[in-house]
RNA sequence: GCCAGGGUAGCUCAAUGGCGGAGCACCACAUUCAUAACGUGGCGGUUGUGGGUUCGAUCCCCACCCCUGGUACCA
């Protein structure tokens, strides 16, 4: 049985989740739901990201200690993957000392043993604000950064250690270029690769024990850094699975097959992250799969606008499954996408309510009028499902499904069981006892909960039941 | 500014150098097994703007406008 590792982004967590942490999940879960169906084994990480400088921020801002804010806000993350039906096999926190600390040092050494990791004195203007360094391009006429203008930035200099990202232009540019390391969709691939021929300069990978709050991953033999959060976030990927702490299970899982990410964080995924393994001399991952945004309402969603949708009053009101629907079967997956309440409705009454599961009703119902038993169940996939999981087409892979269900309604009209008898109506509510099973089955991946549910309506007698999905 | 992606029916999206497609929404008809559901038919377009190449451009080329992301030590 062949191994399949899957993760989603780590987010960080100085703030709750939006539906923009729910599209992912979903995604993520879906491709390894598919997989799991198609008789891999299977592991799906997620995580938190509890090492950023923004969830000190945060917790300062709460009144919190830091740890009790990244607990907090991680479990929030989980609780929104539990109510979605994502199956996580390994949540891996970056506070945690026990796994991720060793991991993350681990990695540290076997790039410095390569030599890629120097001190270097570095110096630049300083933004109190971001806390964070900007070069003079970045800032705007007035030499200011966008997000605190007014605030003037400070010409701060400290020493960090570097990680020497220029010497692996080359190799990286091969493979992308090749796909040993896969970026999708290939127009991501060619921004990657124009980035990275332009040329690429190291970058700092610590910070002074003051400028981190005495937060994060303390550098290896060097107690006055902690390690950079980006250098320690990515590598959540591998501590999660053994690396430092458990060789066989490493071993096993890594390389992940596919890491999942928004857009925003491609350049850590596809520069940062195969340059640091290539300097530790690990495998390389896969496949990089990327993923856009969601606006809300037309409109992109944000603090100041004060439309960060939450997803979790969604799934308490409406339920899982018709939140996954709609965001895997009506958002294209390389372009952003937008969600509106009225869209959500409509897609729920139109496709689940009228659609999958008025059918299931309609059989239902003739099949208990007439004493249909199911013995067997219908386990293919229907024709393209393949085809379109493989390019990550959520979208066109529900269609296929959604067609069987118009053919199956159109069928229903044409057959008029509700004139016939005997065996001969009988033979025709078994076939379509077999589609409805057939259907399930497909949906399997995408709407768990309610696939389990036909399938178990469509197995021994069959009964009416209540509706899936009552109209709204 | 620079790099990249996008702009097609009211909405969400397909497609192709040769009469512009689907789903949803809307309207009409038909129908009862079903959740006022299903089915059939209809309405719906100067393909962002202006040029160019071509017998023919939504598609190829040029310029411009609008939206989105990135633009390196915030994530």
């Amino acid at each position: 049985m062949s191994k399949f590792y899957i993760t989603t982004a780590i987010p960080y967590v100085n703030a709750k989740p939006h539906i923009g942490h729910a599209l992912e999940f979903i995604q993520a879960d879906t491709i390894a739901r598919f997989h799991r169906l198609l008789d891999k084994q299977v592991l799906l990480l997620s995580g938190a990201d509890e090492n950023a400088l923004k969830n000190v921020q945060a917790a300062e801002e709460a009144g919190l200690d830091t740890q009790t804010l990244v607990d907090q806000n991680a479990r929030l993350f989980e609780n929104l993957a539990q109510k979605l039906n994502i199956q996580f096999d390994v949540f891996q926190k970056g506070s945690d000392q026990k796994h991720h600390y060793p991991s993350a040092q681990k990695l540290w050494q076997l790039c410095a043993k390569s030599g890629d990791i120097y001190k270097k004195s570095y110096s630049g203007l300083y933004c109190v604000g971001c806390e964070t360094f900007y070069a003079k391009e970045e800032l705007n006429e007035n030499g200011e950064c966008f997000e605190h203008p007014g605030k003037k930035l400070e010409e701060v200099s400290e020493e960090n250690y570097f990680f020497k990202l220029s010497k692996y232009q080359d190799q990286l540019i091969q493979i992308i270029e090749s796909d040993e390391y896969q970026i999708v969709p290939q127009f991501r691939k060619n921004e990657v690769l124009s980035f990275i021929k332009k040329g690429l300069q190291d970058f700092s990978v610590s910070r002074t024990n003051e400028r981190a709050k005495n937060w994060g991953v303390t550098v290896p033999n060097d107690p006055t850094q902690r390690i950079y959060v980006w250098f320690d976030a990515l590598n959540i990927y591998q501590s999660g699975i053994g690396f430092g702490w458990d060789d066989k299970k490493y071993q096993k899982w890594w390389p992940a097959d596919i890491h999942v990410i928004g857009k925003g964080i491609i350049r850590f995924h596809a520069v940062y992250w195969p340059a640091i393994l290539l300097s530790a001399g690990l495998p390389l991952p896969k496949k990089l799969l990327v993923h856009e945004y969601i606006t809300v309402e037309g409109q992109k969603m944000s603090k100041t606008l004060g439309n960060v949708l939450d997803p979790i009053p969604l799934v308490e009101k409406y339920g899982a499954d018709p939140l996954r629907y709609y965001l895997l079967a009506k958002l294209s997956p390389f372009q952003d996408g937008d969600f509106s309440e009225e869209k959500f409705k409509e897609s729920y009454n139109a496709d689940l309510a009228n659609g999958l599961g008025n059918l299931v009703a309609r059989v239902a119902k003739l099949c208990e009028q007439n004493n249909i038993e199911a013995t067997t169940r219908s386990n293919v996939w229907c024709a393209d499902l393949e085809k379109y999981m493989g390019e990550f087409k959520f979208n066109e892979a529900l269609s296929v499904i959604w067609q069987l269900i118009t053919e199956a309604d159109k069928k229903i009209n044409q057959d008029k069981p509700w004139e016939l008898s005997g065996q001969e109506l009988k033979k025709i509510l078994e076939d379509y006892v077999k589609r409805i099973q057939a259907i399930a089955y497909n949906l399997r991946p995408f709407l768990p909960e309610t696939a389990q549910k036909i399938e178990k309506q469509f197995l021994g007698a069959i009964k009416s039941a209540l509706p899936l999905f009552p109209r709204i």
